[in-house]
DNA sequence: AATAATGTTTGTATATTTACGAACAACAAA
DNA sequence: TTTGTTGTTCGTAAATATACAAACATTATT
């Protein structure tokens, strides 16, 4: 227990992105965020099959990781896409796809 | 429990694919197959921080989600980028990241 | 002050994830 | 046949994730 991470930064940010995408739910969020102009809590509820507890569990997952953020616009909460980490993570994801693999022997 | 999927399909193919990417060891484990050539499990195993039970327990997790795929060499076993379910992955990060989103009032 | 509208937080139950050692399987070599 | 090499599977423990109802907080309205 001496080391705290074992992998290297870029590495465990792009698990982090990963993993706050790894439901359906946050990923309906984020198209849903993405296309819209005004977006309020209960928009996101009312799109999505699930109770507004768990609603509001999914943005604050996403929030700290750094996606979305959020703003109180009593009596209402809106929510938008984080542009500067929302690019962070566009550029890891299209380093980590793009990178040219071996075509060569691994054949299987 | 009507309902097998509340969301639609693309959106669970991508959830899946980022949760198999949700943690730095299989991202560590993509990357290092994307470069080499032979990518043998003692290889793998060499590059990373945990037990080798665990090694396979996330190249299990990785081979479910069709993103890579093994071959028996004896007495090793080779693994390698399952390239269809790849640019698969691939294509489908690129359309989500790449959509243009509002940059109008959104401003929170 | 009571009521309504909008979300968050709490409590809780269940399922999944992560990690490891130990046991096991398959095969080659001695 | 015993031993060694290479990985997988099993058993298990601890941590996280997912989902919901109920309670709560905040502010506006009556």
């Amino acid at each position: 227990m001496a080391q705290k991470s074992k992998y290297c930064e870029e590495t465990e940010t792009l698990a982090r992105y990963a993993k706050a995408l790894a439901h359906p739910a946050r990923i309906s969020i984020m198209q849903f965020l993405a296309k819209r102009n005004t977006c309020y809590f209960g928009d996101i509820h009312e799109e999505l099959p699930i109770a507004k507890a768990t609603v509001s569990q999914h943005l604050k997952e996403l929030k700290e990781a750094g996606l979305i953020q959020g703003e109180i616009e009593t009596p209402k909460v809106k929510y938008c896409i984080n542009k500067k980490n929302w690019k962070k993570a566009q550029a890891l994801f299209s380093d980590f796809f793009n990178k040219d693999f071996c075509d060569r022997e691994c054949s299987c």
